[in-house]
DNA sequence: TGTACATCAGTGAACGCGCGTTCACTGATGTAC
DNA sequence: TGTACATCAGTGAACGCGCGTTCACTGATGTAC
């Protein structure tokens, strides 16, 4: 039974909890996190932590929903520009730099997006998740004329969706120094896709 | 010491582990799996598994380099037919479909790849097999005219590989009925990709 | 071809540690009258 | 505005279990002469 928390203090124990997850999460990596460590690090006693969270897989689908969510805002914060339009190259790049900056800024957010790869309990967070950003994706295009038949638009959002995140994946791998050509390049590669979809 | 197992009554062994350790992680995931309870479903004791894997990370990282090994070599079969053309979809849509077929056949390779994600201590076999496989991705294009300087280059067929995985990755977590389907318009992605890559 | 010895392969039984989790409790905050 | 009581929040201390790992040993296979 998952308390939410009600009063001021427990509020901050609840962060508290999340914030020493994620930066010993950042230290060691996923499965030398434990819940006895997680309170040592946060200056709580077991119990405490038990209130809130059910185990230790609650933390990281807590911490998963949350940065979830992050890149999601940020996705329709973009998506809201092109209602009208189709997104170019240009516009698409700026939407996977936009969420590689949003998802750096979340602190040990490569090990979250990894756990809830790996972790039975969790995968469906990212899964459900996907599912629903490229359900969302496909809106604008019915606003639209296009070419490609329902069936056909929801596999390829997915299919764009994926392919958006697995760049994201690598760019938080290898901190590499080309992440602006990078999304040039995943820009032009997801624009290209798309260039049978007007009815012409 | 990882001591390679000399007589056949040690291969068999070995194998065994192997294959155990794979049924265990196809039924709980990863972090269900321990030595002891490999070495229970073996039917082994557990010095004989650490004869051979000084832990359990190195169980999983010789069933990671398998796997990782069966895919590169059916990639290798499958570029050794475009030496001299540039791929076009529908051939890198086999490929693809290839992909999938040889590594559903590995039993357990959703969670070996997913491991390989999240694992620290393994995250290195899947980045260095995938910048290996781009590296020779490069190859061919070399002998042929090609538009993209060296580090275009470099970085799309990084690019193009990780899209690949994370499809494949895709298509094994949901054992979606449109597998053609996907493997085609992921074919149409990756060719569009390379539209510019003539020097015309 | 037999014997002696070295190496390889695996067993049986147990170890200490730290994991997830729980119990009974105290103190802090909110609420009814 | 004060008091009594209920609820919320967290402590201290410990639990049993199973994890990874190791020790001392036996039996099987290979090798030298």
């Amino acid at each position: 039974m998952l308390k939410r928390p009600r009063q001021e203090r427990a509020m901050r124990t609840f962060d508290l909890v999340l914030t020493s997850a994620v930066i010993l999460l950042e230290k060691d990596g996923f499965d030398k996190l434990t819940t006895n460590a997680i309170c040592k690090h946060a200056g709580l006693t077991p119990p405490a932590l038990y209130r809130y969270f059910p185990n230790k897989y609650a933390v990281l689908r807590e911490l998963g929903e949350r940065l979830m969510q992050v890149q999601n805002l940020d996705y329709f914060r973009w998506q809201d520009k092109y209602a009208d339009v189709l997104p170019d190259a240009d516009s698409i790049a700026q939407l996977i730099r936009s969420q590689y900056d949003v998802t750096c800024a979340q602190r040990g957010a490569k090990w979250i997006m990894r756990s809830l790869h790996s972790v039975p309990e969790l995968a469906e967070v990212r899964t459900t998740s996907h599912a629903y950003v490229a359900d969302k994706m496909t809106a604008p295009f019915r606003h639209q004329k296009v070419a490609w038949d329902e069936k056909t638009l929801q596999r390829r959002c997915r299919i764009m969706v994926e392919t958006s995140y697995a760049v994201l994946e690598m760019l938080l791998d290898e901190r590499s120094e080309d992440v602006d050509a990078i999304c040039q390049d995943t820009g032009r590669l997801i624009a290209g896709f798309m260039d049978d979809i007007r009815p012409d």
